[in-house]
DNA sequence: AAATCGAGCAACCGCACGCTG
DNA sequence: CCAGCGTGCGGTTGCTCGATT
């Protein structure tokens, strides 16, 4: 569309940010909250670009927002998610609401390819779906991909979203519920030694507070993980699936597939339709 | 101790999509 | 219906740091 470039290219600064920048976000959201991200540069005085703005907060500022190792589950969950939904790394963030999509791509392509890699040299992977791999690659190309694997992500989807919201009670989900998470990110900041590296999670940066609440008006990756992570709360808000069940009927539901996919997603040694998997790994890179 | 290399990660870029007037 | 705008998303880049030589 020739669209103009979402801001000025001059006087926008770039590269790390600084505490004092994080502390200015941090402080402008807690007060009017996310979104209206055109407005966040011109109202807090930073140099930044809007999209800077909204990528900092949602992979790095947001609370409930967990760093550092990945446990063997998210690890595995990963992986088959990555193998259901291909890099879509958005979707696959929505079903570890505490990781952002960001942090699973990266994972993703610094550890688990080539973990894969190395696995599939041994021998054994799996690629459960229900279309061959033909009829994704078919799908793909013609930008038919979504519609080809529904039927197996809604499958996901309701087990999954129930599943997480059984294992993790939300609490309340408002924005004030989060604000004890920023102070304490600040806290951490004051403490940490904020000067070096900016907000690099290397130099001293934030310690994560990835303990308890997601906030309700962040957007993104974090929308998405609200909705799976509230979705059994009497006050969720209405996402794309967040209302196929509820209540006790939709716990029973929901279980059974989930037993199942339960099974699917943890287990790595089933050992079939590797050629479908190297096919896909072919067409990533 | 210095130089080099590779891994990991934060951030940027540009396209796509959805909403609104 | 269309164009403009804001936002979301995935791919890519480049910096930093630890390991190795």
């Amino acid at each position: 569309m020739g669209r103009p470039p979402c801001c000025d290219k001059d006087g926008v600064k770039k590269g790390p940010w600084t505490p004092e920048e994080d502390l200015a976000l941090v402080s402008y959201i807690q007060e009017h909250g996310p979104g209206n991200w055109r407005a966040v540069p011109t109202n807090t005085g930073l140099m930044r670009c809007s999209k800077s703005c909204r990528l900092r907060w949602t992979n790095y500022l947001r609370p409930g927002i967990k760093r550092g190792n990945f446990t063997d589950q998210e690890e595995k969950l990963i992986i088959h998610l990555q193998a259901l939904l291909g890099n879509r790394w958005a979707a696959i963030a929505s079903y570890l609401p505490e990781r952002t999509d960001n942090d699973i791509k990266n994972y993703w392509n610094t550890h688990l390819k080539k973990k894969l890699l190395r696995k599939l040299e041994t021998g054994g992977t799996h690629w459960p779906r229900s279309c061959s791999s033909e009829q994704l690659r078919s799908c793909r190309s013609k930008g038919r991909w979504e519609s080809c694997i529904q039927a197996d992500v809604d499958m996901a989807k309701r087990a999954l979203s129930e599943a997480l919201s059984l294992e993790k009670p939300p609490p309340p989900s408002t924005y004030a519920s989060s604000t004890e998470n920023i102070s304490r990110l600040l806290e951490g900041w004051m403490r940490g030694g904020v000067g070096g590296g900016g907000g690099s999670a290397r130099s001293g940066g934030p310690a994560p507070a990835a303990s308890s609440a997601s906030t309700t008006t962040s957007q993104g990756s974090a929308s998405a993980s609200n909705c799976v992570a509230s979705s059994s709360s009497p006050e969720r808000p209405a996402c794309e699936f967040g209302d196929y069940y509820s209540g006790q009927e939709g716990l029973e539901i929901a279980q059974a597939p989930f037993l199942m996919l339960e099974s699917w997603l943890l287990d790595e040694n089933v050992g079939e339709e590797d050629e479908n998997f190297l096919n896909m790994m072919a067409m990533d890179g």
